[in-house]
DNA sequence: TTGTAGGCGTTATCAC
DNA sequence: GTGATAACGCCTACAA
């Protein structure tokens, strides 16, 4: 079933039909009923490959995230393809791991694929070395490269974030505040979100005249998230706190998990506040206070950005969300 | 740069360029490599819209699900787009939302884009009147479906599932013989799932000459979850469970909240089980026994299916696994 | 408003 | 082993 059979059906030609498919103006009412008729009986679909062949584009969009297992990453994937399917656009999903090797080879993938724009979720992506982030700008020579949760310069480049810097500043000021000066921060990547976190951490500190001590700024590895080690190290270096600042909910847990075992009292001795707002923090006891760094809304923005992008009307290239602190039992403000 | 600049640069036709690109076996090895080499250097990838045009496939398969932000069907997306990629194919990303309608649309939607194959995962997809799927066997004419979690008898459908009735049987048996007799049975939604898991508890009752008391079996709608009314019915109506037996670990989570809350022992006075082995299970206290029902096996076990389906081979048309009961501090057997 | 014809970049079928 | 050339199904000037 193709265009030369519903032209035929309908009696008239390919090119008639192909303008009411693209709903294009130049077609009688009548003319364009007929065929619309003759189109829905027939149960006929237009060969994607042929229009993109024709359009150079296949109405799709590729997803590039780290691992869409992970809570939060799934999340953006399902308020994405959500928000691109209600514009009719496709969503192609790649997963590359967290090797940059990978990623520059998973883009490269997808860059072949004619695609119309690429995603980017977690600013994982944007690394330390410029030299190590070129992969991303060549690709925004080809198409637009939508960077979530990162930020980088460049042409045809357009991130959407939150403030994670603001964010985490104002939370720790609310844990200095109240009495718990002896905080820690966990980290799981020195990534552009787990350095801005740490900018704002450290600048509470300043704003409070205290000092920042560095033991108890902690980058977490696998390792350390598996064992138990992280927290009986510090533990044995004799080195305490009564905060935690987290740079996702997990990390929150393992921390709220120890202190339990340990038999600290929650929020009266400790006091922890997580990110990313997830269904981890209600699973856990008490519930996880945390930050909710609007995955959603995110998700929104960038959609409308990509599609003014494609409309090439003019689209701002840094679009900054504010995050809001929800507030449950690991604290008491 | 096509495929014309390939053949002009290297001295060959466009037939013998294809040859190269398909590794076709008749070019002479001199060839080839002189094609290689020039196709390397102009970093050139062949056109997937005209590839597709002419081979009609496009080496993509469609991934539907309910909700791809739902912890056990994220990680299914994950491993299936892992193990699709890994064979050369992309993975085209579509939620489906809850709605019969949207399911049927969105498989229509996807039917159009000449994929070469679609995954559905979740066993809600397999309603309970025959009517209902008949929009999944008609796909299944035009291309294969392979079925995750849920069953379909039916030309070019393949469901791959784990074991849900002898795992809940299994499980619910531990718990009559730990001498937790009155177990409560939540579950979601009468899914193909759910049923076999509702199957398994009713048949541990029954091999143990034990009565089931329909009270027990609570179907939980959105809002039963979200306040804490289910319980305080139960109780209400005096109602006494000391056994849990939950769909999913979200579901038993709620259960050991309400538990906690009430000062019931766990699991001296209540043991509660939870399905799918999720992260959740790891971050509430105690942690969660739960039902390992093995996402990544079942994922590996539909993408090789997939592929021998592909090739023409014979493959069965429904492989069941077993799952494992995770032991952890909600149960002492 | 409608139709004709050429082009998009491949693959596949012939010849040679 | 290699090279023309006709599909593939659509879009879009250009012509009528």
């Amino acid at each position: 079933m193709n265009i030369y059979d519903i032209s035929q059906k309908a009696g008239v030609s390919i090119a008639t039909v192909s303008r009411v498919i693209n709903n294009s103006s130049n077609v009688s009412e009548k003319t364009k009923q007929k065929v619309l008729k003759v189109m829905n009986e027939s149960d006929y679909t237009p060969n994607v490959f042929a229009r993109g062949l024709g359009k150079k584009s296949m109405q799709t969009v590729g997803i590039l995230c780290m691992d869409s297992s992970d809570i939060y990453i799934a999340q953006a994937v399902y308020f994405l393809e959500r928000e691109l399917r209600a514009r009719g656009y496709n969503s192609i999903l790649c997963c590359t791991g967290y090797q940059l090797k990978d990623k520059q080879s998973s883009l490269k993938l997808l860059l072949s694929k004619q695609i119309d724009a690429i995603i980017l979720i977690g600013s994982s992506y944007i690394e330390e070395k410029e030299s190590d982030v070129a992969y991303i700008k060549n690709a925004a020579k080809q198409l637009p490269i939508i960077l979530l949760n990162g930020h980088l310069e460049g042409e045809n480049i357009y991130s959407i974030l939150c403030d994670d810097y603001n964010a985490t500043k104002d939370a720790v000021l609310k844990l200095i505040d109240n009495h718990k000066k002896e905080i820690l921060f966990l980290y799981r990547a020195a990534t552009y979100s787990g350095k801005q976190k740490l900018r704002g951490y450290k600048k509470a500190h300043q704003l409070r005249n205290l000092p920042v001590n560095e033991d108890l700024i902690c980058l977490c590895d696998e390792e350390a998230l598996n064992t138990t080690t992280l927290f009986d190290t510090l533990s044995k270096k004799g080195i305490r706190f009564n905060g935690v600042m987290a740079a996702d909910d997990q990390l929150a847990i393992k921390a709220l998990k120890y202190a339990r075992k340990q038999s600290i009292l929650i929020p009266q001795s400790l006091e922890i506040i997580g990110y990313n707002n997830s269904i981890l923090g209600t699973c856990c006891e008490p519930e996880l206070t945390s930050i909710d760094n609007k995955v959603e809304a995110i998700c929104t923005t960038a959609t409308t950005t990509l599609m003014r992008v494609f409309e090439a009307e003019d689209s701002t290239s840094k679009i900054v969300l504010s995050s809001t602190l929800i507030e449950r039992q690991t604290t008491r403000f």
